[in-house]
DNA sequence: GTGAAAGCGCTAACAA
DNA sequence: TTGTTAGCGCTTTCAC
């Protein structure tokens, strides 16, 4: 607490200390080559006696870069929001760069508080998971973005990052079948949300690719949540059905609520259902049995949209859509129907 | 997409359009009162049109305030924090702040990183839940902070938010004794914590209060994780010990450990075993059984020390420790031994 | 190799 | 009530 007062030394201070002009510091501090190495060290040596950290705020005034990065996401409680942010504040942070991270909590006015709260804060940029697939919000926004974990059709000229989700649903609806489960019910998020309706083209196009017909797969919708996943279960659970019941769920919070659906209508996990999650979230683990699912890697799709958007920023037109690969954890909440009968090749087209 | 290029308006442009200068457009802009009426809605206008937007790099220049707040927690994916930060988050928005949220993952020189970006980003003051109880870093920082969940022995000039650690004992001893659980083992954090050694006192001067005598206390030490809950709970099941199992941890996810370690060794809860955790994370409710705890109220937490850091940087000094109360969340991991024999009263002064 | 000066956008003290 | 001016800390010409 000593200097708590006490103002904060300038760059006039250290050229004062260092007797030459404040140009001439300035020059030091940067790295300048025309400069003498002996003025440059006296200057460093200076600065650090004086203890000087350059103001970004007045850097920020004459660049018109305030060096502060915005991200909005859905949900910072969410496990996998979190490890976006993460990743994403560690990749700032190696250009020394900050992030503002905003939750909307999925609500639209939300969202357009924080874009423009943003765009007060004077950030460079952003890295934004829209709320509404209208991109009403995004129209205005004005500044360099890039879109995470949803889909770019909107903006031909704006870089994406977001999960293979087409890999993804293969490695999924494959390790199913592996085990013995060829058509699995399914339980997706709102109809509203894209990322639904993409899921759902990836599971057609994966069942055209092995010869089983998309028009006998089942499925049920939720919000993208333990009670959206349990509600869509025990819809599942009502339809008539013979045997055991697999389920791949769109999302782990649905997949555990599912698995709660099941635990009250007397089934039992993984003997009488299956369940396949996606996301990778932590308390997957905890669960009885442990939740097998996909995993997203967050953390990296954190890192590859602070790079886009620093490309973004700079001008770089790189534009891409990235999808990063997915990968399986596979944990206890599958049931091998493979074992003891003859292994089913995939493709055989029956439930 | 439109304006991106395009230059931001100024308040020079909004003067201009509305034929003022631009002190009577700064006046009108921050609602002054010595000004004409009908020339501030004239100006109101002109910014409106010009889709002005103040810039705060600017205000912070002039007014050594940046608009910004810092947040330091040791990990943004553990849903407790992640609800402070929330809770700090929508809070500063309300003052039109912002939150630069930094994870110190449990490492000091990451926490010391941290503080000095902070400091370069100009912060106007900064929530901090240090790493290690030495706060050397904080020494140094040199800007007006609050401690959060941790105790500001160290620092008598400083306010701090936490919940309250005794109260929360008192419930949890309480429930479990109701339960007839009167003397559970403990299973505590790290010897280096400070944390730990708090919540140890609790429970000691607790259990003078209740006749109890503390020696007979049984404990473990571990990390904050659901490993380190699972090799303590292995350690406690190790020790002697007849009938049933009672659990304290002091951290959610070391409860969730340690329910793994029990059923690992083939003892189910809550019949042969309770556990009885500390946090109130979202993942105890998918855990089976559900896991009965007492709940920090995190998002409050985070909104009263925003609150207690506006009170810091304003220099009104409160200095307090605000301590709020916690919750019993009553799930499914406590066996009721007090059904079917006669309820023992609290005092009773055995296991 | 170094210094003087302008200017980023804003607010506040002073003048009119 | 309104305008003029200085200056927050920094970088970047332009002279010397």
């Amino acid at each position: 607490m000593s200097k708590r007062g006490g103002r904060r030394p300038t760059i006039i201070d250290v050229a004062a200390r260092a007797g030459v002009s404040k140009s001439t510091a300035a020059r030091a501090l940067a790295g300048a080559p025309n400069i003498n190495a002996e003025t440059r060290e006296r200057v460093l040596k200076a600065a650090r006696l004086a203890g000087y950290e350059r103001n970004h705020l007045a850097v920020g005034m004459r660049s018109g870069r305030s060096g502060l990065l915005g991200l909005v996401i859905p949900d910072i409680a969410n496990p996998f929001w979190a490890d976006v942010a993460r990743g994403a504040q560690d990749r700032a942070a190696q250009n020394d760069v900050s992030l503002l991270v905003f939750s909307s909590d999925w609500d639209a006015a939300k969202e357009a508080a924080h874009l423009s709260a943003l765009r007060r804060a004077r950030v460079d940029g952003a890295i934004i998971n829209p709320v509404s697939d209208s991109f009403d919000d995004l129209d205005r926004f004005g500044l360099p973005f890039v879109l995470i974990g949803s889909s770019a059709e909107r903006f031909p000229d704006t870089s994406s990052v977001g999960s293979d989700i087409a890999q993804a649903v293969r490695l999924g609806l494959d390790h199913l079948a592996e085990k013995g489960h060829v058509a699995p019910n399914l339980i997706l998020g709102p109809k509203s949300r894209l990322a639904r309706a993409r899921f759902l083209r990836s599971v057609h196009q994966h069942c055209v690719e092995r010869d089983i017909d998309p028009a006998i797969l089942v499925m049920e919708d939720g919000e993208y949540t333990v009670e959206g996943g349990r509600l869509a279960m025990q819809r599942l659970l009502k339809r008539p059905h013979v045997g055991h019941l697999a389920v791949f769920a769109a999302n782990d919070m649905m997949a555990i609520g599912a698995m709660m659906a099941a635990r009250e209508a007397g089934l039992s996990c993984p003997e009488d259902v299956s369940i396949l999650g996606f996301d990778g979230i932590p308390a997957g683990a905890f669960t009885t049995p442990g939740l097998t699912t996909i995993a997203k890697p967050g953390r990296e799709m954190g890192i590859r949209a602070v790079e886009g958007l620093f490309d973004e920023i700079e001008g770089r037109p790189e534009h891409g859509r990235i999808h990063l690969p997915c990968r399986l954890v596979e944990r206890a909440s599958l049931a091998d129907l493979s074992v003891g009968t003859p292994q089913r090749k995939a493709g055989a087209g029956r439930i």
